[in-house]
DNA sequence: TTGTAGGCGTTATCAA
DNA sequence: TTGATAACGCCTACAA
């Protein structure tokens, strides 16, 4: 017993003695199997080579590493069976915990895997009980940023949308129709651009922008990804559209490219780091619901503005 | 027994239903405890949120996950204690091995471990026998860099180099001068520039170019990693001055960023999730050293030319 | 073919 | 205080 107990003085030096000189290192496997306490925490996403993930890996090991947790990290690629297959090894491993980032299995499976694990539920809300979820709405996001576009007197704004199955998206659309409508506005469908997150995808709306005649080209444009803004400003640059001049852009991510970019680029952060800390600290609270751990910061999106946003320059029709 | 064994048909079914019925799961580490293999592979990383340790976990993972095993990342931030630290636990945990990248420990600790427990350095190169690595001579990379841009005319090409304390940004400037050296020149001084990798460092790095009398200047700038570059060309652009017009810009890395900055930025790639796949064949081999694998992919730096990059149009002295 | 004993490395319990 | 013993959940091996 090294920690605790009634130990002779003498026994204990002996004993810490021979600890250092056979290097005894305790099984921490054999104490977990007696204790029923692994202290692994399963973090599955999507894809570990997405900064993005990486980002939010960071914050979960920031607050993991202070109780002792290590992490298993694995892809499960948007696919529900091999989410299943991850959280049925976490069980099999005697994770203490799992925190899983933007599921694609459904709400009752999540809440059956919830029953048997402490799960918190990254990136996506979960309506059913007992499922732990860390989820900023980015509807308000969204939303600030067409504001801000707004804001500076612009008045045909474009979007360009991400891949419509992934939940985040619908939000940020529903954003950019409702700020367009609190200003009297609607959503053009020629001002709509589908795209699928990807900077190629944001290369290609600017070929969408430029079929538009000169007269109803929009003065701004929001994209539902910073990605698939710096596609657009890119080609842009490449066919001489001057950026904020000819048209303002805002981006949604605040990728580390965001502020490095020429012009750097205005963009609704989303706080992937201390997203990480808050999953990870919703989840020592499902596994030892007594103790108490320091509040969590608040998540929400923020605007960042930069230089690829200025006042409208066009005269209104009104 | 469900896998083999003698067993008649009626109790195999017997059991499955049983299986079934009960959800019975097989505790994992019950079975670690027992076999003396806990199929986990720790990967130790200076820091989980930087892009190219995430696209190298990548790597580690499409390997890994054939064979079963699960990956526990952690993060030491080049700080020798913290790695000790990890590669106890893995120890404790019965890890069938580890994956070390960019270790600051010194040689004699590595072979220490190396003997406890399967070891793979990554990004390091490590004399000691028994130490197994995944290393790149980034000699070569830095020579091909340089090489290009003095294939393009260029004869007075600055650099910029990076942390000093890493390994890699050494030979990156060691193929730097015996580049120009095989073409008879010989490094200037104030061709210089000490940077530390990041953006910013970039950017002051313009400055001094800009120090530098018109006559002197550069026409041409390696710069040991890609961000360092984009910070250069960030102020280039700032100040007017045009690339490849006014000089011509070669990064290291292949970030991603390298491709969508306008110009895109001619590099050297380091191909990171090969290399993580390769890490994970060796440890693999170490483990079952009769079991055969697929051979390793053959790593090499490779030049990726872009448009940061054009001939020199000033006339030589000579 | 089936059942049972022993042990993997801990920790907790209970006599001594 | 200390030492012995059971138990965590699994697997191997040997006896039935």
């Amino acid at each position: 017993m090294n920690k605790s107990g009634y130990v002779a003085e003498a026994t204990r030096i002996k004993v810490l003695e021979a600890v250092r000189e056979l290097g005894y290192q305790p099984n921490l496997l054999a104490r977990s199997l007696i204790n029923q306490k692994s202290s692994f925490v399963y973090v599955i996403v999507p894809d570990v080579a997405n900064p993005f993930y990486a980002e939010l890996t960071k914050g979960v090991e920031m607050i993991a590493i202070r109780e002792k947790y290590d992490i298993i990290l694995s892809s499960a690629h948007r696919n529900e069976l091999l989410e299943a297959k991850h959280l049925e090894a976490a069980k099999g491993r005697m994770a203490d915990g799992v925190i899983l980032v933007l599921p694609s299995m459904e709400e009752k499976k999540l809440a059956h895997y919830a029953r048997q694990i402490p799960l918190v539920v990254v990136d996506r809300d979960v309506e059913t009980d007992g499922v732990d979820t860390v989820f900023i709405d980015q509807l308000a996001g969204a939303q600030s940023a067409v504001k801000h576009l707004l804001d500076l007197g612009h008045r045909k704004i474009a979007y360009i949308a991400g891949d419509p199955s992934i939940q985040n998206n619908g939000l940020r659309h529903e954003g950019y129709c409702r700020s367009l409508e609190s200003s009297n506005l609607k959503p053009e469908h020629e001002y709509f651009f589908q795209g699928d997150f990807t900077f190629e995808s944001g290369c290609r709306a600017f070929t969408g922008y430029m079929a538009i005649p000169n007269e109803r080209r929009p003065t701004a444009l929001f994209a539902a990804s910073d990605l698939m803004a710096l596609g657009f400003m890119h080609n842009a640059y490449d066919h001489g559209v001057q950026i904020p001049r000819d048209i303002s852009v805002v981006g949604f991510d605040d990728i580390s490219m965001a502020s490095i970019y020429s012009p750097s680029l205005t963009t609704v952060r989303h706080p992937y780091i201390a997203m990480g800390q808050v999953a990870m600290q919703h989840l020592l609270k499902k596994i030892a619901p007594n103790r108490t751990f320091e509040e969590a910061a608040d998540l929400k999106n923020s605007l960042i503005i930069r230089n690829s946003t200025a006042p409208c320059t066009e005269k209104t029709g009104r």
